[in-house]
DNA sequence: AGCGAAAATTGAACCGATACAAGGATGGTG
DNA sequence: CACCATCCTTGTATCGGTTCAATTTTCGCT
């Protein structure tokens, strides 16, 4: 393909200077009537799609998009239920604000990087599902404004808006616990990359993301509140997908004393495990309590519906991405209170 | 804020020029290591971000990514199950290709047109959900290689990958005209824009949205091949939204003679219909048979899970992703087969 | 030390636009 | 008819990089 035109080009042919023909694409106003129409007329003739953003951008300075970056695959924001209602709250302030949203992952991390680097944006905003840490590492060097969805586990000069995980998971833990629960189970999301399964309380002290563990400890705080000893709950890591939170529920309802709730560490993995007890007829709540956390919309159709602790998902979005297009100055960090939503999915232990 | 360090500053710091400085970043092994940490150290000291991609990008031309429009506001990527379905696999496909995807869409009309016009990607896909043909006109003046998510209605110079809308629908007709229904209503998509409600025949006629008259003449048909009066099967329009949908169906199930079966021309609306009857107790397929059009993963999963019209949305999205990536030449059109998956939400009238 | 090849560096052109100060035309006024 | 105020238009600098031909340096070898 030759060279493609350009607004010189079309200002030649027209016989006025590139400035007036910049003015005549821009603020056609200010050119005489007569003077357009040549130029406009010249650019038809031409083939001239119009000023060039990628010209008028370098130029501007300003992008007006934000980029919204997460370690795992781009599908991540089009399936996860957590993921999606973040995401439309973040749409919603990006249309208020007229602003676009690029969307940057990758497979391995040396691509993570370039993407993070190279991304043409005004900021980001990062997804720390979890590594976060080392996400925000790599924005760092990018100097742009970004702030973190999560609040803990980050250093003091970070923006970044989330929740205290820890009392969070504490009041699931109290709601299961004052229904007179003893024998629970925790499904955990990650400790430690790539890793599932049971794990020991050793672990947990061990563990890479601190989200994860801080849950754990304020689903065991509870417990204590409680009377009971923590350490008979068993935990079992899960990555989102229905085989690891099958498996966990397929050891945990072989065994001789199955529990009689489950402390979900997300509404996905409890959603999941609503089905799986459903399709085999173990009712719930009769024989078993499920409680999620996040607060997806999902959570409010599903049979039965998931009791939850609900993240305030609709602020943190809309307030990530107002922060970003409304050009933020000092790192700025909130912790947005949890609220726990009582639905069908809980009762007492029958 | 104070202008940002640029590269030629950065060279001049290490007393180098720009070239060298620009070589150290981007092909470090071709400058002499005592030089390239000598222009590091300068990076460093002044607090360079690295190479700046709005730079880059006018030089290098290409800008891997994609633009994925619609006409919907942003949300609509996150929340329609359809939207999700294509989104995913064209993140897979960018995925493969390391490329990023820009999500464009606006409020009003005047805003597409400009967010059209100044979206930093290499090509376009195009959701036309309905008024696709003013899509692609604003999209056509932009120049840049762009393809449509649907065949018809759109003149044949135009990359499309779709359907064939009249016989998928016939398709489905077919379906529950076989299992021997003869009282079906329609729950159709917007004929015209922002219109929704019954509908006469002259109105599907006059319909602004080829897609939503083709599917209802390809329902129709099936009909008419079963011997029944096709005029004597209400349609109505709606809009995608629970109200809109609950609202016809209100109305059906009030009248003397509801329909025992319900063609739908979207899943969405298919599923709606589900969470409805399910509400009401009307039983599915015992009472009323539903049968979407889409076959979007929700509705496996549904309760029962839906009879639909599986479009190849991993296909579509793929191939789209890769056509815009792959730097298509010729325009390239393409409609890819249906498929008919028969579940539980369909059965012999009762 | 001298030579030629290979490696590293330079400098300027270019990517495609916008901004702005300065210059020219137009028109109204005394 | 001179003069000043408006309104357009022009030319040039700038945004922040990459590229490439030309030049200089380095290095191995005789």
């Amino acid at each position: 393909m030759k060279r493609a035109i350009k607004l010189s080009d079309v200002a030649k042919a027209a016989g006025v200077s590139q400035g007036t023909a910049s003015n005549a694409f821009n603020r056609p106003e200010i050119v005489r009537p007569e003077v357009r129409e040549r130029i406009e007329a010249a650019a038809r003739e031409l083939g001239y799609a119009g000023p060039d953003p990628k010209g008028r951008l370098l130029r501007a300075g300003k992008v007006n998009a934000i980029g919204v970056v997460t370690t795992s695959p781009l599908g991540y924001f089009f399936e996860d239920p957590y993921a999606r209602a973040i995401m439309t709250s973040i749409s919603e302030a990006c249309d208020v604000h007229g602003a676009g949203i690029s969307l940057v992952s990758a497979a391995n991390e040396e691509k993570l990087a370039w993407n993070i680097q190279s991304a043409i944006v005004d900021g980001f905003i990062l997804f720390c599902i979890e590594g976060g840490a080392r996400l925000v590492e790599l924005t760092r060097e990018r100097r742009l404004p970004f702030i973190a969805l999560q609040l803990e586990g980050l250093d003091e000069t970070i923006s970044a808006i989330g929740i205290d995980e820890f009392s969070s998971a504490r009041t699931a833990g109290r709601h299961i616990m004052a229904l007179g629960h003893r024998d629970v189970a925790i499904l955990a999301l990650e400790l430690t990359e790539g890793h599932i399964g049971p794990v020991s309380e050793t672990e947990v002290d061990a563990a890479l993301y601190s989200t994860t563990r801080n849950r754990i400890r304020g689903y065991q705080a509870a417990m204590v509140e409680f009377g009971v000893d923590a350490a008979t709950a068993p935990i079992f890591e899960t990555d989102h997908t229905s085989a690891s939170v099958e498996a966990a529920l397929a050891e945990l309802f072989g065994s001789d004393r199955p529990p009689t709730a489950l402390l979900c560490m997300s509404d996905r993995v409890g959603l999941i495990a609503l089905d799986w007890l459903r399709a085999r007829k173990i009712s719930v709540p009769g024989d078993v309590s499920v409680i999620g956390f996040d607060g997806v919309p999902d959570g409010e159709i599903s049979n039965p519906p998931l009791t939850t602790v609900a993240q305030p998902i609709a602020a943190m979005g809309r307030q990530a991405a107002d922060m970003i297009l409304g050009g933020m100055n000092e790192p700025h960090r909130e912790q947005l209170p949890v609220d726990l939503i009582v639905r069908a999915s809980t009762a007492a232990p029958g």
